[in-house]
DNA sequence: AAGCGGACAGCATACGTATTCAGAGTAATG
DNA sequence: CATTACTCTGAATACGTATGCTGTCCGCTT
């Protein structure tokens, strides 16, 4: 294997200059078509291709996105959360389309976030992908945009918050889950999720149902909230707590599918039948929604509009163009979880 | 904003030249203890960072690795599978802890692959997951080794192929799932996948099984082995036909969890009770296994050390080491769904 | 006092591409 | 025929870092 041929090799064989073959491989400005022409034939032959370090160096731009997820540090710290990267591909592919490359990272929450990706010219921009203590959040949020950091972020949006969000409608995701549990009769609705603001996409979801719940004239019991990280060991404890403290309660909310999973889980553990005495939703729609059992009845984020949408936004605030936070609509999945006597068996 | 400090400035700030600040910042050869402490305050006060571009052209080097994912097509275009996504965590993060960046695509199988990321200076090495038809596959890693770069692949390793492999034992798991049912009193195993050669992995999964029977004295029956890639959509369909054509078998081996949870799904359909009618056992041990119903007994791969061995053989291999083709083991993990009296609840 | 070696730091340059500016050649125009 | 207008190309240089080579200073030996 030869070393690797440059521009200069492509203009000695095509008998012009260097600065020629540059422009003849990429803008086009000005070269006319036959010598156009020749260079890339040349270039095909050779196998060249154009050095993307030494290209990023003169442009000053990278053509890359860095994608980081972040958590509250799980059981097998190499676990990432199911949701996220049901929007991987999405964003993969995304980026492909758009003729950017794609720099992926996993950092616990806990960490200093190794986010000087733009920092040190590797990327363009960080796409920011995670759940965790909003407090440490909101001010590693802060120093990004101090620095200038082109970032977008998935999750809750707030007036005033730094930066750019795309999340999906939390609450109403939450008063549609709510509604369709009144509907079937349930009066008594556990919520399981952190109801604090230090995790505020779980705790609108609490206050969608809250409103589905006060608009059917229910008055929500504070008792029957658990708070609850998304993890499925935390659903576990969380029903398995409220179990213990002889709460009544014929339906729970979950703020997460995993926390749905693990407080099914539980609930079993305990004899509870499963949508008879307590009907189940969950948050996400993860692959594993419907595989679960009962297949589990939940709200629906679209993961793959997310990507695009994050993806998306990101180029354009990289363009400099004003972009909007979006909230992305929320659809609710009827499966066999919640008691609806649904006639066939929907994936 | 003002814009970004270069090692000039920090040169300029410290009294020295430019070169003694590079110098100073990484390989530390031949700087004076103190004019270092100096630069590096003087650094970190600016929020100096390299730039990794203009390093890596010097350099010509990236410190950095690409994941690729090809697949056959899926029906969601943006799906990876999830057997390979339980990898990505593992090798995000032994990629962090070696000190790589992780460069990550997803190409279809049937696609150009896009693998010019070493090519074309963005990675040192190429890290390719993936299942798919062999003889296309095949050609393009030759392609890759005459190119001379830099990759290791997940999947069947055999003699004299090209590059460095990493995968699992897959006979060794096919037989002891073999094994396993026989031992359940299973007469007439089925197996679910691809059998010929455009699937390596999944034929060497089946000759497990087979030497299985074999030893126990029962003679494989070709008739009870069906074509399947590793979709759930796939498994659906092979379970079907065996129905349809009124084959007599009280097992099914999947080739992997998806084909076993559509299978699961077929024989439900039509009224095959698992594991009293059926018993079923996958391959992979993905997240989905152990939630399926009733849970899935399945062959583990171990994702964690396997993304963790593709890593670092990479970067043996990077480092011009003499990098060995590693098998790592296959493990039964026993549910529900085999027909073992399990007693407790098998996570 | 002369000579020598080691420790540091600077000069120059290389990495490969993209862009500015100016120049050469040609065609169009008066 | 001179002038203008254009089209195309090349020379020079910048992007920011890393490194080979050279030079200086200092302390030490003989």
């Amino acid at each position: 294997m030869q070393t690797k041929p440059t521009s200069f090799d492509i203009a000695q064989l095509a008998g012009v200059s260097q600065p020629t073959v540059s422009r003849a491989l990429r803008g086009s400005t000005t070269v006319s078509e036959l010598t156009r022409k020749r260079i890339e034939a040349i270039a095909r032959q050779l196998n060249y291709t154009v050095d993307k370090n030494a290209s990023s160096l003169r442009r000053q731009t990278t053509d890359t996105l860095a994608l980081l997820f972040f958590e509250d540090p799980t059981p097998d710290e190499s676990m990432i959360n199911p949701f996220f990267l049901s929007m991987l591909g999405s964003i993969t592919r995304t980026c492909a389309l758009r003729g950017y490359d794609l720099l992926i990272s996993f950092q616990q929450m806990s960490s200093n976030w190794h986010v000087d990706f733009e920092d040190s010219r590797k990327a363009d921009g960080i796409i920011l992908l995670g759940y965790g203590d909003y407090e440490l959040y909101r001010a590693r949020l802060e120093a990004l945009v101090e620095q200038g950091t082109h970032f977008v972020r998935w999750g809750f949006s707030e007036e005033g918050q730094p930066g750019t969000t795309i999340g999906c409608d939390n609450f109403q995701g939450g008063y549609a889950a709510g509604e369709h549990l009144i509907a079937q009769g349930r009066r008594n609705i556990a919520f399981l999720g952190d109801a604090t603001s230090r995790y505020p996409e779980l705790r609108t979801r609490y206050e969608g149902l809250c409103a589905a719940m006060s608009a059917a004239g229910i008055v929500p019991d504070p008792e029957l909230q658990v708070d609850a990280i998304t993890l499925e060991q935390a659903g576990f404890e969380a029903a398995q707590a409220l179990i213990a403290r002889g709460a009544a309660f014929d339906a729970i909310f979950a703020a997460s599918d995993l926390i749905a999973i693990g407080a099914i889980r539980a609930l079993e553990a305990h004899g509870r039948a499963i949508p008879r005495d307590v009907a189940v939703i969950g948050f996400d729609d993860i692959p594993a929604a419907s595989l679960a059992h009962p297949p589990l009845t939940t709200v629906q984020q679209d993961y793959r509009l997310a990507g695009e949408t994050l993806v998306d936004t990101l180029l354009g605030q990289i363009r400099n163009e004003t972009v909007p936070t979006t909230m992305l609509p929320a659809k609710l999945v009827v499966r066999k979880s919640c008691g609806f006597d649904a006639v066939g068996y929907v994936k």
